[in-house]
DNA sequence: AATCAAAATGCAACAAAGTTGCAAAAATTA
DNA sequence: TAATTTTTGCAACTTTGTTGCATTTTGATT
């Protein structure tokens, strides 16, 4: 990546950053605007640790724990099934709004690297339940080994 | 039920108890009978909060753990992904075995009474993924109002 | 730009969840 | 029944998550 082009992309994360923010009536702070970057740069989900973790001592677990769950309720992040004790959470699409979400994609888990990628266009089908059981969400969880370890 | 019945009933899941851990190789022990009793009495899932109420005090927080843990290994049961912060454990059908397990059915999680239940007879749907990434394992949670709470 | 109310942060203290090493107790084997 | 192996319970610890409150920062208003 040239440069000129990373400072481009930089600044593009920035104004995207302030607006998903203002969008969702947040107050604009050092926490929430880095730790969205943090999302917006991973294509992926992460886990708590991970943020903690990638932005240094910078802020409180307290600040991270908050920050999270008002992304949370505002809809901008949603949180990923796993099988191990770690929530995950990853960015929602545009169309993804407060209390109407549509993360209705199929996620995948590497076991090599154990990162959480978002499949965005593999959308989670449809089962017929037995009586009397009324879904209201599908979640699809698929392990395997991931792209970049495949190679 | 019957006085009889119930007695019967609890026979039946006493031997069975022996016949799984034998099968396991696992020692004979009353933890181990207690809380396979606890999956095979419950059809649905359990966390491991869920065990140590169940089991009273009767047991230490380390020895349930340690249980789960070589319950996992034999693949006596398996895990059920969930959003929130707590793992599940299912009894896994006669079908599996140690290292090659079959829990390939849809897992249903009541939002109102919290219990998760195992379909056994819905299967996992395959859908297909973008290239590069490997499958291995398909797992599926439906959230709602289960058959108890929807009446 | 300074002021002010509302919101967010960091700290401390706590609660809950999970792990490890080791001596004592129980289960299996012979 | 004795010897050996396995499991258990305890203590101490780490990690993870929560709550209340004083201090700081943000956004709105003048």
């Amino acid at each position: 990546m040239s440069e000129v082009f990373a400072s481009k992309r930089k600044c593009m994360i920035e104004t995207q950053v302030q607006n998903i923010l203002k969008k969702s009536r947040l107050s604009v702070t050092g926490s929430r605007k880095r730790i969205l970057e943090l999302f917006l740069e991973n294509n992926g989900a992460l886990a708590h640790s991970d943020i903690e973790k990638k932005t240094g001592e910078r802020f409180d677990r307290v600040t991270v724990y908050r920050t999270l769950q008002s992304f949370l309720e505002k809809g901008i992040i949603h949180t990923i099934p796993t099988s191990d004790n770690s929530v995950r959470y990853a960015i929602c699409k545009d169309e993804c709004e407060e209390g109407h979400h549509h993360d209705n994609h199929v996620h995948f888990v590497c076991t090599e690297c154990n990162s959480t990628t978002c499949l965005d266009h593999v959308i989670v089908p449809g089962v017929s339940l037995p009586e009397g059981f009324n879904p209201s969400e599908y979640q699809m969880v698929v392990r395997g080994i991931c792209k970049l370890c495949s190679i």
